[in-house]
DNA sequence: TATGTCACCTGTGGGC
DNA sequence: TGCCCACAGGTGACAT
């Protein structure tokens, strides 16, 4: 499931890809995939024709690639999405939704050129052409900034979770508060941090909410050197490589087996129609928590 | 306004 | 073998 890691890996690829290049056409081969796009995938694609990729972009989970004339290529990738550059007039993927052609050749390694495919299983990801805005799309406006930007502004996040009356994990979830998390890396970031998902917002100590940055700042670094992380083969970077981070999850998917750090069995519980993994030990549950 | 719930979607695996 | 169902989970619309 992409998240911040590997979001940004393929956002680097991207960059590397297909920065610079002009768009010649696009085809949209699944409506739900362009949903957001309110016109439609015949607007869809006239409107990219033509256009010219200037950069690669990214808030938390959100990709967007600034056009030469002011828009933005929006992507989210959901839950499946991939975003690949393939040799063109190689077989097209079960799940292709949108392919670009360029006008050059790109980076082809034998002279027939590339193109740019979204493809996704299960639907959750799509693409719209969004007003790019001074600083990033409007339509993501609302998304925070993550806890590897630069910008990101501690002191403020540390307050705005307190005033919060809600659990941990799901404050977490919420991308306007702090964006990039996903289930995955909430999981190793409270476990890291010793605290539980259901652990009253109200009642952090900014030790703690420390302590839970530091946790995710660590699990994400650690899966960004790796590539990201490879839960599955639904995950790719733009070349259709995995990543390899799996093997290093400390809780997630771990429910039955020995914690890592004090043996107790990790605990796999319900949580807003997914599941939370956890320590019963190390993050024991609190008083009054909130789920 | 803040918070919580649920539908969307498809492939996989377990149970019968 | 085939069918049914649970499960995976990010986002946004809707409900409370």
């Amino acid at each position: 499931m992409p998240e911040l890691p590997e979001v940004e890996v393929v956002r680097r690829g991207l960059e590397r890809e297909v920065v610079g290049r002009t768009i010649a056409s696009v085809s949209v081969t699944h409506p739900r995939a362009v949903r957001r796009h309110l016109p439609g995938g015949a607007d869809f694609e006239a409107r990219l024709a033509g256009r010219t990729v200037v950069a690669a972009r990214r808030r938390g989970k959100y990709l967007w690639l600034p056009l030469d004339d002011g828009d933005a290529l929006l992507a989210h990738l959901g839950m499946s999405g991939q975003l690949l550059v393939r040799p063109v007039g190689t077989a097209d993927e079960t799940h292709l939704r949108v392919r670009f052609r360029f006008t050059d050749s790109g980076n082809g390694a034998d002279g027939t050129g590339t193109e740019l495919r979204f493809v996704d299983q299960r639907t959750f990801g799509g693409l719209a052409l969004a007003d790019h805005g001074a600083d990033l799309p409007a339509a993501i406006a609302h998304i925070a900034r993550d806890p590897l930007d630069p910008a990101f502004d501690e002191d403020a996040f540390s307050l705005a979770l307190r005033r919060r009356r809600t659990g941990l994990k799901r404050a977490l979830l919420d991308q306007s508060l702090v964006s990039g998390v996903g289930n995955i890396y909430a999981d190793e970031a409270l476990w890291l941090a010793r605290l539980h998902y259901a652990r009253a917002t109200e009642t952090l100590t900014r030790t703690q909410v420390t302590a839970v940055l530091a946790g995710a700042r660590t699990v994400m670094g650690a899966a960004l050197e790796q590539g990201g992380t490879s839960f599955d083969a639904l995950y790719v970077d733009v070349n259709g490589q995995s990543g390899y981070f799996d093997r290093t999850l400390e809780v997630y998917g771990r429910a039955g087996e020995p914690c890592r750090r004090c043996g107790t069995p990790v605990r796999r519980e319900p949580f807003m129609n997914r599941s939370s993994y956890f320590c019963p030990r190390c993050q024991p549950r609190p008083r009054r928590g909130r789920w």
